[in-house]
DNA sequence: GGATGCAAGTTTTTT
DNA sequence: ACTTGCATCC
């Protein structure tokens, strides 16, 4: 346990309050680059180091899993490792496991389901269309438009029936109050499904919870008095039924420490309240409140900007970011007469950036919305410049693992019926909608799960089809047999495999055949590292809880070198030496539709402005165009608004028309004079014009988001722990290039000689 | 049950 | 421009 001395040490004063807050509600309005997530791992090390709290009394909660991971490590850090017990996680994950332990108050049992968002739109999707069927009212808006409704709801804590006398007592005209009866009409139909799978969707995570605690004293009395403290980060970001459940979570001696910044708050339209942290002292009135202003990020001429843009906001509490380090590059503003020049001038700057002895990993192009990035990637890979892009099918989203995963998920729960839909017909069995539907009606009139059902109509039905069903069924209940004999995840998933025939054959040279083999071996490595991270048995349902509940952004890499692609939202939290904000145009940024919408979501927009300025270190470029292509076609734009509202003094403006008719002449990027056009302010670009051609990297394509464990390369090296698909953990005893000698602890005294790629071994984190 | 043609829509996204 | 969901046909 460290002393008192080094969790404060380098910090300001008022991060030192922050960290010695002795208790009661603390609300820390942390701006961005201030170092909030070092005062809130320090002040959980404080906490320890003080005996204010065992870790097992203390719960901070983040946002993403990404988040929680880097908090348990840097905790584990400061406190040598002496925090067990103690939960740091999303508030999901936190709903979950206290469900999971006292759900059964609430009638679900230990092994329930998580629907994720695919499961309830297809739920919906069926209920909806049962409408149509009988000729009752359906809601409009599309699957997606009800279930955002009904999300929405939830997020308020509604249920059905309160939801509905809510919307009534608004009188609307007939035809609005029919819609709101079909919403409510599918949603009661939806609850019903979700009960009788012994099932929760995300929402219902908190929503139960919440409901936990507020119906049953006992478990309230237990789980405050457990969580002396609780640390929440982001706090902008949490919405009504988080907030709500912290209240009942948060007990007598209201010790809530609330991190986070209402300039930042982007995620209103998933239902994030600002009001939240807007309002945190009139909630708890005798709530301390300590500002962290000083920037340890970026350079006072970026502050400025950040600041000035933000200034322009009215919902929003006065707060100045400051850096010791004064001045710095001027913000490049680069105006393009068409985008179709906008990636070219990126890789422009980025190869002016290396040619100055930048790295790559230095840089990040920051967009508004998803469709920018193709042009990036093309121009990038073009010139062989490595990138990464965040965002994209998650590796859990992809459908062959998903396919698993619901096979998985129907040994856990029998009763997971969206899980059987999924499978039944996975691979071909010739089950199709017909035999799933008499399945259907057999379970709705005995009112068993799908699985009970499709036993009994497998008796039924006659000829290819009966058998087929009730070989399905067979399958399905030896598997259910194995699972309550072997523990392991990766054995059962692999005794899966060998009965469905699920991984297509390694003779199978199609692309998406080897793509899929690919996938599914790595939920193999996936479900090992596991097993040996539960040695003493970790559960199938608290496996599939991880899968559902993990996050994507964790798939980003610091460490190679490359050029780092994303949208604005999804670069908060990170920081970059050089960011590019590309298309910085009224339209698009702030959005279309946020300006239709009105002044509280371009103040959303600003927000979001002043996230992806304070994302830059050193240098911010921000390009412009006066034309862009757009559904097809080509439109004219204006400078973006908050463009306008960045100082003249913090900016040096270039103008590209030159270049922009060489490109439209035909010329490829490369055979321009690798010039910027002279700044029309007298400040020269960090290393513009002369620099020697660079030499080009090998060309390596940016990694594809693909399969996280096969191409990275792993080189073995004696002492290393490792991962084997099949075989589990085990120690590299000696290493001869990529050819090793591994010793599994599953067996001993048995080496094993194998090639590092090949056998898939991974190394153990 | 799979291939084909057509209309509609196209911000951000975690869990 | 481009995807994607849906209806229609074999």
């Amino acid at each position: 346990m460290p002393e008192l001395p080094d969790l404060l040490a380098g910090m300001n004063h008022p991060q030192r309050q922050a960290v010695q807050h002795p208790g009661g509600p603390l609300l820390i309005l942390a701006g961005a680059g201030s170092g909030k997530t070092r005062v809130l791992t320090h002040r959980i090390g404080w906490l320890l180091a003080t005996r204010r709290a065992k870790p097992y009394q203390i719960l901070a909660i983040t946002f993403t899993n990404k988040a929680a991971e880097e908090m348990r490590e840097r905790v584990a850090a400061l406190t040598d490792q002496s925090g067990r017990g103690l939960w740091v996680m999303t508030f999901h994950a936190a709903c979950a496991r206290i469900l999971r332990r006292d759900g059964h108050a609430l009638g679900y049992s230990t092994n329930f389901t998580i629907y994720d968002t695919g499961d309830t739109r297809r739920i919906i999707k069926r209920l909806v269309g049962k409408a149509e069927d009988n000729g009752s009212e359906q809601p409009e808006g599309g699957v997606r438009g009800v279930h955002s409704v009904i999300s929405a709801a939830k997020n308020q804590l509604l249920t059905p029936d309160l939801w509905l006398e809510a919307k009534l007592a608004e009188d609307l005209d007939e035809r609005h109050g029919t819609q709101i009866r079909a919403t409510y009409e599918v949603w009661r139909g939806y609850e019903a499904e979700l009960r009788s799978a012994n099932a929760l969707d995300f929402d219902d995570l908190l929503l139960a919870t919440h409901r936990l605690l507020a119906e049953h004293h006992d478990v309230r009395e237990h789980y405050r008095q457990r969580f002396a403290h609780i640390l929440v980060d982001e706090y902008q970001d949490t919405n009504q039924a988080q907030y709500q459940l912290l209240k009942l979570l948060v007990g007598h001696d209201r010790n809530l420490t609330a991190v986070g910044d209402a300039d930042q708050s982007v995620y209103a339209f998933r239902m994030a309240d600002i009001r939240n942290i807007l309002n945190f002292e009139s909630d708890f009135p005798d709530a301390t409140v300590i500002k962290l202003e000083q920037n340890y990020r970026s350079t006072q001429t970026i502050l400025n900007a950040a600041n000035a843009v933000i200034a322009n906001n009215t919902q929003r509490k006065e707060k100045t970011l400051w850096t010791e380090r004064d001045g710095g590059e001027p913000i490049h503003v680069h105006e393009l007469s068409s985008s179709t020049s906008e990636a070219p001038l990126a890789v422009e700057i980025i190869r002016a950036h290396q040619a100055a002895g930048g790295a790559l990993r230095d840089v990040a192009i920051l967009y508004r919305t998803n469709g920018q990035s193709q042009p990036f990637e093309e121009a990038l890979a073009a010139d062989g410049i490595p990138y990464q892009i965040a965002g994209g099918l998650r590796f859990y989203d992809r459908s062959e693992v998903k396919d698993a995963i619901a096979y998985l998920r129907l040994l856990s729960n029998p009763s997971d019926d969206e899980a059987l839909s999924r499978i039944i017909n996975v691979p071909r069995r010739g089950l199709g909608d017909a035999a799933l539907n008499s399945i259907r009606v057999m379970a709705a009139e005995s009112g068993s799960p799908l699985l009970e059902a499709a036993r009994v109509v497998a008796g039924t039905l006659g000829s290819t089809r009966g058998t087929n069903l009730l070989e399905f069924v067979e399958l399905v209940t030896d598997l259910l047999a194995y699972t309550q004999e072997h523990p392991g995840v990766a054995q059962l998933l692999q005794r899966l495999y060998d009965r469905t025939g699920l991984v297509p054959s390694e003779t199978s040279e199609a692309e998406r055949a080897q793509a899929k083999r690919e996938n599914l071996l790595q939920l193999l490595t996936v479900a090992a590292s596991y097993d040996a991270r539960h040695p003493d048995g970790g559960t199938l349902s608290s496996f599939l809880e991880t899968v559902t509940l993990a996050g994507d952004t964790d798939s980003l890499e610091a460490e190679r070198d490359q050029v780092t692609l994303m949208t604005l939202h999804a670069s908060k939290g990170l920081e970059y030496p050089v960011v590019i904000l590309v298309g910085m145009e009224d339209g698009l940024f702030p959005h279309d539709r946020a300006m239709r919408e009105g002044p509280a979501a371009i103040e959303e927009e600003r927000r979001l402005c002043y996230v992806g300025i304070t994302r830059a270190e050193r240098i911010l470029h921000i390009t412009h165009c006066r034309q862009r292509m757009l559904y097809g076609k080509l439109s004219s734009a204006e400078p973006s608004r908050f463009l306008l509202e960045i100082p003249q003094t913090v900016r040096e403006q270039h103008t590209h028309a030159v270049r922009d008719e060489h490109l439209a002449q035909g010329f490829t990027p490369d055979s321009l004079p690798a010039v910027l056009e002279p700044p029309a302010a007298p400040r020269p670009l960090p290393q513009p014009a002369q620099t020697p051609p660079v030499p080009q990297p090998p060309a390596v394509i940016a990694a594809v988001p693909a399969v996280p464990a096969a191409e990275d390369g792993y080189r073995p090296t004696a002492g290393d722990r490792v991962t084997h698909p099949t075989l589990g953990v085990g120690a590299v005893k000696q290493a001869d290039g990529l050819q090793a000698t591994v010793v599994f602890d599953a067996e001993p005294g048995k080496p094993y000689e194998m090639h590092a790629r090949l056998a898939r071994l991974q190394l153990v984190a």
